[in-house]
DNA sequence: AAAAACAGGTTGTCAGACAACATGGAGACA
DNA sequence: TGTCTCCATGTTGTCTGACAACCTGTTTTT
C-alpha cells in the first residue's frame, strides 16, 4: 500500500446528478408523490445524456427516495419507503443535525459496549488493553503523535463494536463511524490537542475498558454513554456550525 | 386511495443485476479488492445490454460496495468505504441473524425512548394513550383486530421515535420498522393472536408509557429494553429460521 | 352505455460510437 | 543498463438513436 493515496478523480456526471436530485428531495423542493420531471427533460436541464440521468434516477430508486412506473415517469416516495440509511451532507452543515447524528452513535456504540461487556473474550480486553497504551503513549508525544492517538482511539471503539457479536452493528458503526472521523477530522485534531482534558478523557476511556473488563453490562454502557456524550459536545463546540 | 393495492410490478433488470451482484460481493464470493468483471462480459453474462449493468453497477458504487476506476475497471470496495446501511435479505434467512438486526432495532428504540422522556410533549402523551387503548380494545375484537392491533402498537413506538427529537433515529427506525413489519408480517400476526400472553404484552406497553409520562429516561429505556426483547425472541421463535 | 381501438407520452432496454483514462511494452537515448 | 517517451490495447464514461413495453386519455365501434 502507498502511503499516499491517489488523488482523488473527478465525481462522474451520475454522481452530480443523483446527489443534485437527492438533495432537492431531502430538503423538500421535491415533495413526496410529486412527479419529477422526464428524464429527457433532466438531460436537457442537466446537459447530460439520458443514460447519465438514468443512472442517477437508479441510484434515487435503490435508496427508495423515488419510484418509476414505465410509460407514466417518476415519483418522489414516501419516507417510509426508504430503504436505505444514508449519512447526509446536511448532518454536517448544522449544530442541531451535527449533534443528532453524533446521539445516534453515542446509542449504538453504547449498545455495543452493553453487548461487549457480555460476548468479550480475553483478546478482546487485550486488544483493548494495548489501544488504550496506544492512546496513552500518543498522547506523550505532543503534536506528533495526534495522528496515532486518533487512530488508537478508533481502534479501541472498533473493537468494542467488534465484540458486541452484532455483525449490524459492527456495520452500521464502520459506516458511521468512518464518516464522521472523515467530516470532522481537522476538528478533531485540535481536540486530541488539547492537554487540559487530555487525562479526562483517558479515564473515560479506562471506564469503559473496566466496564467491559469485569462483565458489567450497565456500567459499560454508562461509561460509553458519558464519554461519547461529552465527546460529541467537545466536537460540536470546536466545529462552530450554524445553529438552525 | 383505492382499498386494494396496485399489483407489483416485474423488477427491472437492472434491479436483478444490482441484487446479484451486490448478493456476490456480500456473501464474500468476490473479495474486497478483486476486480469485477468487464462490463461488456457482465452484460454478455447477464444476457442484457451494457447500459443495464451500468445503471446495476452505478448503485453499487453509491453504496461504497464497488469504486471504479475509468479505464481500468471496477473493484469490491473494503467493507470500510460503505456509505450505506441496507436490510439485507440476509437478515431474514437464519436466526441468528434475525436475532442481530432485532438486537440492533432494540438498541436504537432504547435510546429513542430514553430521549423520548427527556422530550416528550403533553401532546405526545395524549397519543401514545390513545394507541394503548387502541392496542387494548383491539385485542377485544379478536382476530379481526389483529390488524389495527399491529397498527396501534406501530402508532404508539413511532410516536416515541418522534419524541425522541433525533431526526436520524426516526428515520433509520422508520427504515427498519417498514422493513421488519413487511418481513415478519405473518409471523407478527400470528404472534399477535396469541392470548395467553397479551396482557402481559399489554403491560410491557404501560410500562414504557408510564416512564415516558414520568420523564424517567432510565426506566423508559429499561421498559423498551425489556419489551423488545421479549418480543424479538417471540418472533424469532415464531418465524422458526434455520440456525445456521 | 360499455368495450375496443388508437394516439401520444414516458420509462426500460438495446446497439453502436467515441472520449477519456489507464497500463504495459517497445524503442530510443544517455 | 537505466530512464524516458510513445504507442497499442483495453476499459470505463458519455453520447446518440432506435425500439419495446407500459400507461393514460380520447375516439370509435358494438
Amino acid at each position: 500500500m502507498d502511503s499516499f493515496t491517489r488523488l482523488s478523480r473527478r465525481p462522474s456526471l451520475a454522481d452530480d446528478v443523483s446527489q443534485k436530485l437527492s438533495r432537492m428531495i431531502l430538503e423538500g423542493d421535491l415533495a413526496a408523490g410529486e412527479q419529477l420531471p422526464t428524464e429527457q427533460s433532466l438531460a436537457e436541464s442537466f446537459g447530460v445524456a439520458r443514460t447519465v440521468v438514468r443512472e442517477a434516477v437508479s441510484r434515487l430508486k435503490h435508496d427508495g427516495l423515488v419510484d418509476s412506473r414505465q410509460g407514466v415517469g417518476a415519483f418522489v416516495a414516501e419516507p417510509s419507503a426508504r430503504s436505505a440509511f444514508r449519512i447526509s451532507p446536511a448532518c454536517f452543515e448544522k449544530r442541531q443535525k451535527l449533534l443528532e447524528i453524533l446521539q445516534l452513535r453515542t446509542g449504538i456504540t453504547s449498545e455495543a459496549a452493553g453487548l461487549a461487556a457480555l460476548h468479550r473474550s480475553d483478546a478482546d480486553i487485550g486488544f483493548m488493553e494495548k489501544s488504550y497504551r496506544n492512546m496513552e503513549s500518543s498522547l506523550l508525544a505532543g503534536d506528533e503523535g495526534t495522528e496515532k492517538h486518533l487512530l488508537a482511539e478508533r481502534a479501541f471503539y472498533q473493537r468494542i463494536a467488534e465484540a458486541s457479536g452484532n455483525q449490524y452493528i459492527k456495520e452500521f458503526l464502520s459506516m458511521l463511524d468512518t464518516r464522521i472521523d472523515m467530516e470532522l477530522r481537522s476538528v478533531a485534531i485540535k481536540n486530541a490537542r488539547v492537554t487540559e482534558w487530555s487525562s479526562e478523557v483517558l479515564s473515560e476511556h479506562m471506564a469503559v475498558l473496566e466496564a467491559i473488563r469485569r462483565q458489567d453490562e450497565n456500567a459499560a454502557s454508562q461509561a460509553v454513554r458519558y464519554h461519547y456524550t461529552l465527546a460529541a459536545q467537545r466536537l460540536a463546540d470546536r466545529a462552530d456550525l450554524a445553529d438552525t
